[in-house]
DNA sequence: ATATCCACTGAATCCTAATTCAAGCAACCC
DNA sequence: GGGTTGCTTGAATTAGGATTCAGTGGATAT
């Protein structure tokens, strides 16, 4: 049975075709390779090295290893015999170019913004990995960026993309017109279709506005992301949308770069006016957090006694008993699920037409607000 | 000159080789192709339907996109202008599999643990990128999964890869037979050359107890990470070995899991010993401020006065006003630049022996410890 | 005018797994 | 037994860019 060896170098015997190759003899039984998955040569083991140690075709080797081919057990078991001892593992690189299917998906993210997106990645990479596909990172430090970055995106074949990270309709439409399924995170067009899993920013600012508008609350302020943020500005507007609605106008905004700094920053910025806000609205945690600590600690504030502040994320440090933040809860594992299957289903099918999937997030009640 | 149509299809007459492959006659002259990087027939376009359109050989594509490749100036700028044209990009799949580079990177890591790997992607993925390296994302999600992961890193012909997970002498050795760079973050082996990044701990932790212990305090306890976590270990032995130095033993030592509740929990426990201890030694700054927190809210005690509490990592929570932790600041970019450079020193020369770089943390003072 | 050199260029080949097609073979049916 | 169906198997081909090697043509040197 284990006699994988003798059977003579196989009847490829006429012309010296391309098939005869590679040089060395098959090794000689129990005779090991010096290194697992090399060649005497010093190159990386290939199908067709194991079809000549394992006297069979590459052909036969390949079927072996895609599940499902026709191929019988004897000759199963003889070369993944072999492809063992030699440590065989198949190229996915050369897969990928005839399959042209990579099993690799670009993921865009903008590092600068949300803080929770290396969050998201980890989410994403787990999930993928559970169907052998594979996560290809693309950071992005600049705008300016974007063009370069897409163009390794081509390069790289990837079977899809998830973006975190704002593109131009003229770029999504290149990935349209190359036939490369794209899905948007928290970020869509109001008139052009992509396919997009977003959170509901604005239902949950609305929410946290009308808590607050029936607690009594009647002194507004607003502290936003940075302007180029579309997350941002759709949870501001949601915020003085509704407030307007309320009848609450004349609602000061402060522009903060979602960091904790710019959250004190800007609660200075509010305490300096002629009527300060008794309820602050921050576009995410991390500043609504900068933002009770600058109360706190800079105007011996009482939170929610002095001043209600809410966030938006639903990270985990909002819930640290020194903050107890009330906020919304973006479900970010099942935001990430849905990505996952939305990108996987347009792979698989690239002709479903665009979709949407809004995600409501959770209010999540914590002490910082008076409701 | 734009007239990069007409010339016949070159001189490939006689036998239908495997050259006269792709069907489509040239693009007629201004008539675009309906979608960019795509022929007519649907398919990717490739070196071949440039040179073909360009009256060229494919060699000579192939030149053009290779900076210092020996090419005339008219015959770059023919070239470049048909490939703009047809929106050609090389396939960076097929490159890989003649070059036998995939300019790919394998980072991995197991998300449970520390917090800051997400971080510490972000900051390996923009200098990869700037290398025109691409970072091929594997999370663990049990320790078990990891040879399934590892055998798809070797699929992957990945250049080299970076590690923030552990992995056994065996698997490392795999990486050595199969010529593949590994350079661990954080971890390495007593008595196995690896290359690895690695900040020193145990010295970071020495200093803690030094200032500690010169302050007057004398009642110790330790907070540490989940026992499997080499990091964790070194921080606690750090310690414990230091505090035996300076004749503190009987230590209590708290198991947590590097998360906010743990360190919550910790307390709970130390302070339900006979004799609570006046100094706290966390394994990270998250396990820290879960102390912190508990000491203030749940037992009403001052920090630092009552209880001295100091973490390790140097994140930026722990500089937030209700913490102003004590710490180590981990010198996070620089590690990760560090790593970077050395695993691609070794991919370009795989003959350099294993090294070690151990930066040493930054003594970052707050005001949670009395010193 | 002939020789020498250099910068380019193209044909052929390589990399490695998947797939197609036809052949081989055994079991099965009537 | 001859024909048929069905399962296996291997040879040849494919994917698409890089590279080698043998030119080709022009410029300079003799």
């Amino acid at each position: 049975m284990a006699e994988s060896t003798a059977k003579p170098p196989a009847k490829n015997s006429a012309k010296t075709s391309a098939k005869s190759r590679r040089g060395g003899r098959a090794s000689k039984s129990g005779t090991k390779s010096p290194k697992l998955g090399m060649t005497e040569s010093g190159k990386r083991v290939t199908s067709y090295d194991v079809a000549r140690v394992a006297g069979v075709s590459q052909s036969a080797v390949s079927r072996c290893f895609k599940p499902g081919a026709s191929v019988s057990k004897k000759m199963r078991d003889k070369v993944m015999t072999v492809a063992k001892e030699l440590g065989f593992q198949p190229n996915a690189i050369a897969r990928s170019l005839i399959t042209r299917r990579s099993n690799m998906v670009a993921v865009i993210i903008n590092n600068l913004t949300n803080l929770n997106y290396p969050e998201l990645l980890v989410q994403l990479s787990r999930r993928f990995d559970e169907r052998h596909v594979h996560v290809l990172l693309f950071t992005l430090e600049h705008e300016s960026d974007v063009d370069k970055m897409l163009d390794q995106v081509w390069q790289y074949q990837v079977d899809g993309v998830i973006s975190a990270a704002r593109l131009s309709e003229e770029q999504v439409s290149f990935f349209e017109e190359r036939g490369v399924p794209l899905v948007f995170y928290n970020r869509s067009f109001q008139d052009f279709p992509v396919s997009a899993i977003c959170c509901n920013q604005e239902e949950g600012e609305r929410l946290l506005v009308n808590k607050l508008h029936g607690a009594g609350h009647r002194n507004f302020a607003v502290i936003s992301g940075p302007a180029d943020s579309v997350v941002s500005n759709q949870r501001t507007q949601g915020a003085l949308n509704r407030l307007k609605e309320l009848g609450v106008t004349k609602v000061p905004v402060e522009e903060g770069d979602y960091g904790y700094d710019s959250g004190r920053i800007a609660f200075r910025h509010l305490m300096s006016k002629r009527k300060p806000p008794d309820a602050i609205l921050c576009a995410n945690d991390v500043m609504a957090i900068g933002c009770m600590d600058a109360a706190r600690h800079e105007f011996g504030l009482k939170i929610p006694e002095d001043v209600s502040v809410v966030g938006f994320d639903g990270t985990s440090t909002g819930a640290w008993a020194s903050y107890r933040l009330t906020t919304i809860d973006q479900p970010l594992e099942i935001m990430a699920e849905a990505a996952v299957n939305m990108l996987m289903e347009r792979v698989e099918n690239p002709e479903l037409p665009p979709e949407k999937r809004t995600f409501s997030g959770v209010f999540l009640e914590g002490e910082s607000a008076q409701l």
